[in-house]
DNA sequence: TTGTACGCGTTATCAC
DNA sequence: GTGATAACGCGTACAA
């Protein structure tokens, strides 16, 4: 397991190891045939710049580092492909880490990414990332980072984000057109801004429609299929069934839909719903779920683009939102009150 | 952007470098006092060792690379969830890549990986893997590669596998049992051992109870929901349904049964259908798929153990096999014949 | 056009 | 118990 070294190949040649750079990293002056040459048998004798030298003296390694919360929805692993279709094509390696929304993780994994002086760093928070002085230093010392999705309004760094609160208004007002009069939420935990944004869309489309609303309707659930499934089954024991549901995401959606299935209710005749942030499950399962899509390879690319002009703009640099658009995916399970 | 260094530590406490490595690898002798105080300073001073140098130095990094083929199904990112859980506990930290079924893409990343010197490999090989050299290479050197899945007979290195062939053979039976009689094969890419041990496995099956059984049966189709529906379009045009088919995994059973439900035929009066690798889909769709489950932590649990067990008996190691087992979930898509 | 020498941040091996 | 220094592999200013 010995890596073959410039050395190696300086004394096979009998030429200096600068003759052997020189020919990799052809700006300066070099005899084209000895270039041809050195580059013929260093791969011969399958050698390749050491790209971890190359860091430790260029302090930067050609690296992008991605953390996401979790990769178990498709959402996340979508972005990445977004992200990836960008970066590769520029020359950079992205590097994949998750933080398991947690904390500890997340912030392990951004000192684990910047000490291999990565160039930049793509990062959608954890739900468990309440503090970020972490990533307020980053950001003050300049370093490359753009956020997505999950983001803090206490960060000043380029986002990706959807409109939360638009979508879930759309989403909200459409169980209204379809007659529904007592909706209920279910909500993502909160302390986040998505949670936040779509719990107020869904607000103010009944203030719009002056249909009545408080607290009730809300229920603080979760992002898992359990969740929804465990809140479901809590309202269906105490008998407080709404009309329809709007919930913050898909896999909420689908525990509250197994539950009732489960029970022998009816979607959307008894209960109507309404998932958010499209998975590739939505239009699979029974009935299918109506669901606003998020544009996810959109967004991972956007992202990347965001964080190479911040590399390439070394320092005169004004972090950008960017907001991208949806598109609400009507489906059987909030089809019409007959 | 200016990391903190060993220098600028030694400098500010008047003391060499050396004293500062010493008092953050504990293993020399230093003075209890002054080693405490160093790394008060050091933390307040937001130092640590850089990895990347340390790397250079000791020719290898703590780290370990993972290359999947893809991440849209949640199989391999539940296998990579496993693969962390017993990684970052012992210290290492995991990067991920994706070849997105492509060889070109997946040697790259190999090839990055190894330039960044990491201490071993778990590897899934991509479908467009025809050409092993490059591992055979690898393997000859002593470097630790696990291979996990979609493997090669050709690679003689450790592997976590399932036992495709009993598996299939067990759902192809099922459906026998169940009253099936003219059951077609959806099945994967050919080239691959996972494709051709499913194929075998419901050609025995077939065997076994002396039910009828020529080319006609299997059709190779891919492993996406669109593969599915494609060729289940296909044989609907064609008039040519079978009683039940025994898909090479979800996606493809899936995307028949989409198709299957657009034309109107029922599941499972018209078409029987029976999956393979759980996704989280299977239970979550309409009607609820039969599925052969597999043990997606442990598999990359046991990865993940097969490859420390590799790098902490430098030389004299023997690889090994290891086949997990799984379960046959059945649900309504492969319900008994009226 | 090519070679020499230094430095990137560490740790290990010597001295002292 | 502590300090100086070589080495890891590379790129590049400078000298030739």
């Amino acid at each position: 397991m010995k890596h073959v070294t410039i050395k190696d190949v300086a004394k096979k040649l009998n030429c200096s190891v600068s003759t052997i750079s020189r020919a990799f990293n052809d700006k300066y002056d070099i005899k084209k045939e000895t270039r041809d040459h050195i580059l013929a048998t260093a791969a011969a004798m399958g050698y390749s710049p050491n790209p971890i030298a190359k860091s430790l003296l260029k302090q930067c390694s050609n690296q992008i580092g991605v953390v996401v919360p979790e990769f178990i929805n498709s959402f996340f692993p979508e972005v990445i492909i977004g992200i990836q279709e960008v970066l590769i094509k520029k020359g950079y390696q992205v590097l994949i880490m998750q933080s398991n929304e947690s904390q500890i993780t997340e912030l392990e994994n951004i000192k684990t990414l910047e000490n291999n002086m990565i160039d930049g760093m793509i990062v959608s928070l954890s739900l468990g990332t309440q503090n970020v002085e972490y990533y307020k230093n980053l950001i003050a010392q300049g370093f490359p980072l753009v956020l997505f999705n999950r983001v803090s309004n206490e960060l000043d760094t380029s986002k990706v984000v959807f409109d939360d609160y638009k979508w879930a208004f759309f989403a909200t007002e459409h169980l209204i057109y379809q007659g529904y009069k007592h909706i209920f939420h279910f909500g993502g935990p909160s302390g986040h801004i998505f949670t936040q944004k779509r719990k107020d869309g869904f607000i103010d489309a009944h203030r719009k429609h002056k249909l009545p609303i408080d607290d009730n309707n809300i229920i603080e659930t979760g992002l898992m299929i359990a969740d929804g499934e465990r809140v479901m089954e809590k309202l269906i024991n105490e008998g407080n069934l709404p009309d329809a549901i709007f919930a913050v995401n898909d896999p909420t959606a689908i525990g509250a839909m197994k539950m009732l299935r489960k029970h022998g209710y009816k979607i959307p005749n008894d209960v109507a719903l309404v998932g958010f942030t499209e998975s590739s499950l939505a239009e699979l399962i029974d009935p299918p779920l109506t669901s606003v899509a998020q544009p996810t390879h959109e967004i991972g690319k956007t992202a990347a683009r965001l964080l190479l002009e911040q590399i390439e703009s070394k320092g005169i640099f004004v972090p950008q939102t960017v907001i991208l658009n949806g598109r609400l995916n009507v489906r059987e399970s909030s089809m019409k009150l007959k």
